[in-house]
DNA sequence: TTGAAAGCGCTAACAA
DNA sequence: TTGTTAGCGCTTTCAA
C-alpha cells in the first residue's frame, strides 16, 4: 500500500477567513461580497469577478451556521429523520430515498433511531428542533404526537412516515398493509387453507394492528371464524417466533399455514419450519419483502412494500411544504404488490 | 383509525421566544438567564430557579445554531458520515454505530451517500464543512483526499473507515481484508481444490485489492500459480456475476471453487450456481456475511467482517479527536471472522 | 454573583 | 450598483 503522506494532521491554529476577509482581498465592501458569492443579479460582473478570486485564494467557505441565523426565514436547510432502527432494511431504504431527495433540494439530513422508544422519540425531535431543522420526517414510536404541536405551530413541517400521525393533524405517507394483508390470506383461503395462522408484532404497532384487520377481513369475507388460538403478538424475536410457530402446529387443530405480519417474524417462521422440516407442508406469506427472499428453499411468497418509493414521497411531500405549500394535510397510501415464490402456494395436506 | 385531530397544521406566526424572553420573564439579566440555562455553577439557587420556570413556562427551546456560532471553540457538536451507498446492510450498520456513539456523547449526524463518485464526495465533504461539523466518518471513494488537507488543517477532524485515507494523514479503522481472503483461500485448498476462481469488485476500490492480495498469498503459500484467467473485477452487478460464472465455469481446466470478494458477488453466484444446479457441486466462499446466508442451501460459508464494531471504534477515534487527543494517528484493523456453514466444504469433484 | 455590552459570521435594510 | 449599519440569538468578556 502506498505510504505517502503528504498533509500534516496537526490542526493549524490559522482561523478560518470569513466574508470580512474577502470582501477586505477583493477590495469591496462586506455586503458586495455577501451578493457576489450567493450570485445576486445586481452586483456587476467585474467586483463578482473580484470576490469570487479573493475567496478562492483564501479557500473560503461560508459559514451556514451563521448564514441560517441571519437569514430573513431562518432557514437551515436541514431537515430531520427519526427512524426506529437505521440498521433495519425498511429503515435504510426509506433513509436513502429521503437522502436523495433531500440533496436534490439542497437540504442535508439529520437522521437517529428511536427503537420504538416514545421516549427517545420526544428527546431527539427536541434536540432536532433545537438545532432548526426545518422539517421532520418521522417513524412514530408514540402513539401521541402533540408533544410536538408547539414545533408545528412554529414552522416546523413534519411528515410521517408508515404510521400515520395521532393526536396531531399532519401529512403521512403509509403503505395498504390492510389490504395487502387481505388479499395475502385470501390467497391462502383460495388454496383450501382454513387454519391459518397469524403471527405479529407488538400490538401497540399501527402497522401490526393494520395487517391483523386485514387478516380478519380475509376470514370474515371468506366466511371463516375468527379463532383466537390461532393468533400470536409480539413475536419479532427471531427465536420468539420459532417456539410460537410450534405451538401453533401443535394444536389439536392445528395450523395449515403461516401468515407472518413483519420480516422478522418471517425469517423467524423460516427457521422454525426448516427445524421441524416442515417447509414444503406448512404454506407460509410474509408481509414486506427481505433481501434473497427468493433464494431460500422454498422461495418466500410475500406481500411486497415499497420503501423506496414511500420514501421519495416523504421527502418530495416534506419538501414541498417546506416551500410553502399550505393545502390541507393529506394521507398517502402506496399500494403493496404480492409475488408469489412458492412457500404461499402450499397446499393444505 | 382513530381521527380525532387535536392540533391544527397551520402554522402560526408567533415567533420563537429567545432566551431574552425567558430572562425577561424571571425578571433576570440576559447572561445570567444564559448560565442558569446551561446549568453554570456560579448562578445562585434562586434565580436558576426563576430562569426554568421561565423558560419552561414559555416552551423555550435554545438555537443551538446561535449558540455554536458565537461558542469560543464553534463547535456545533455535529458530525458528518459520507457513505457509499446508505442503504447497503454494511453501511448502515455503520451508520447506526456511529449514531449511537454520537447521540451517547451528544452529537447530531449528517449523513449522505457517495456511490464510488469521488465527485460527489468532495462536494458533499465540503457541504458538511461550510455546515462546520466538527468531524467527518468517511467512507472514501476518492483515491486523493488531500482537497480536505485545508479543512483538516483548520480543525476538522477526519477518521476513515472500510479504506484508508491516500495522500492525507489521518486515522482509519479497516476490517483485515488481505488475512481474511487468504485463510478463505487456503480453506479451500487444504480440501483439495486446485481452481479457485476469484470474483471481485473494481479494482480501484481498495478493498478489492486487498482481497485479490489474499487471495494471491494463498496460493503461493500452496505453491500454487496463479491463473489470469481464473480471475475476474467489477460484478458486483448481480446479473453480471452469474455471466462471468459461466464462463469461468466453462474454461476447458474449470475453477472447482468460487471466492466471491464481496457480498453483492456472492448473491450473483449463489444465483448463479442455482440456475446451474451446480451449487452442491461448486465450492463457494463470500467476503462479507449478509442476511440470510444461513438459509440459503447450502448454507453459504463467509468471511464476515464486523461492520458494528468497525462504526463503533470510528465514533469512539472521532469523539478522542474532538476532545483533543492530538497523539499520532493509528490504523486500527478489525479482524474478520470464519464462518463455516456449508457451500465452502464442497470439495472438487 | 450579577448585568451591560461586545461580537460570532453572516444577510437585510437603508442610504448614498 | 455599492457600502454602511443594524442585528439574528446566543456566549463571553468586563465591570460592578
Amino acid at each position: 500500500m502506498k505510504r505517502e503522506i503528504t498533509f500534516p494532521n496537526q490542526p493549524e491554529s490559522r482561523p478560518r477567513p470569513t466574508i470580512r476577509d474577502v470582501a477586505a482581498l477583493a477590495g469591496v465592501g462586506l455586503a458586495t461580497a455577501s451578493r457576489a458569492l450567493r450570485g445576486e443579479p445586481v452586483v456587476s460582473e467585474e467586483l463578482q469577478a473580484r470576490v469570487l478570486r479573493a475567496a478562492a485564494q483564501l479557500e473560503y467557505l461560508p459559514n451556514l451556521t451563521a448564514s441560517s441565523l441571519r437569514l430573513k426565514t431562518r432557514e437551515t436547510h436541514t431537515i430531520g429523520m427519526l427512524l426506529q432502527n437505521s440498521a433495519n432494511p425498511f429503515s435504510s431504504a426509506l433513509h436513502r430515498a429521503v437522502g436523495d431527495v433531500a440533496h436534490a433540494h439542497g437540504y442535508e439530513v439529520l437522521s437517529g433511531s428511536v427503537d420504538e422508544s416514545a421516549d427517545r422519540e420526544r428527546r431527539l425531535a427536541a434536540k432536532f428542533a433545537a438545532r432548526r431543522v426545518d422539517g421532520l420526517v418521522i417513524v412514530p414510536a408514540s402513539h401521541d404526537q402533540s408533544y410536538r404541536a408547539n414545533e408545528l405551530r412554529l414552522g416546523m413541517a413534519l411528515v410521517f412516515v408508515d404510521r400515520p400521525a395521532e393526536r396531531i393533524d399532519a401529512d403521512a405517507i403509509l403503505s395498504d398493509n390492510r389490504l395487502g394483508s387481505r388479499q395475502a390470506v385470501l390467497r391462502l383461503i383460495s388454496l383450501g387453507h382454513r387454519r391459518i395462522a397469524f403471527m405479529g408484532d407488538d400490538l401497540s404497532i399501527w402497522t401490526a394492528q393494520e395487517r391483523l384487520q386485514g387478516y380478519r377481513d380475509a376470514l370474515e369475507q371468506a366466511g371463516l371464524v375468527f379463532d383466537e388460538a390461532l393468533v400470536r403478538h409480539d413475536v419479532a424475536q427471531p427465536d420468539v417466533a420459532a417456539g410460537v410457530l410450534g405451538e401453533l402446529l401443535g394444536l389439536a387443530d392445528p395450523a395449515t399455514a403461516v401468515f407472518a405480519a413483519q420480516n422478522l417474524i418471517t425469517i423467524g417462521v423460516i427457521r422454525g419450519l426448516r427445524l421441524a422440516s416442515l417447509q414444503h407442508t406448512v404454506a407460509l406469506i410474509g408481509f414486506d419483502d427481505f433481501p434473497l427472499s427468493d433464494l431460500v428453499e422454498p422461495a418466500v411468497t410475500v406481500v411486497s412494500q415499497n420503501p423506496q418509493r414511500i420514501g421519495t414521497l416523504a421527502g418530495e411531500v416534506l419538501l414541498q411544504r417546506l416551500e410553502g405549500d399550505t393545502s390541507p394535510t393529506q394521507r398517502y397510501v402506496v399500494e403493496t404488490s404480492f409475488i408469489e415464490r412458492g412457500s404461499g402456494e402450499i397446499r393444505p395436506s
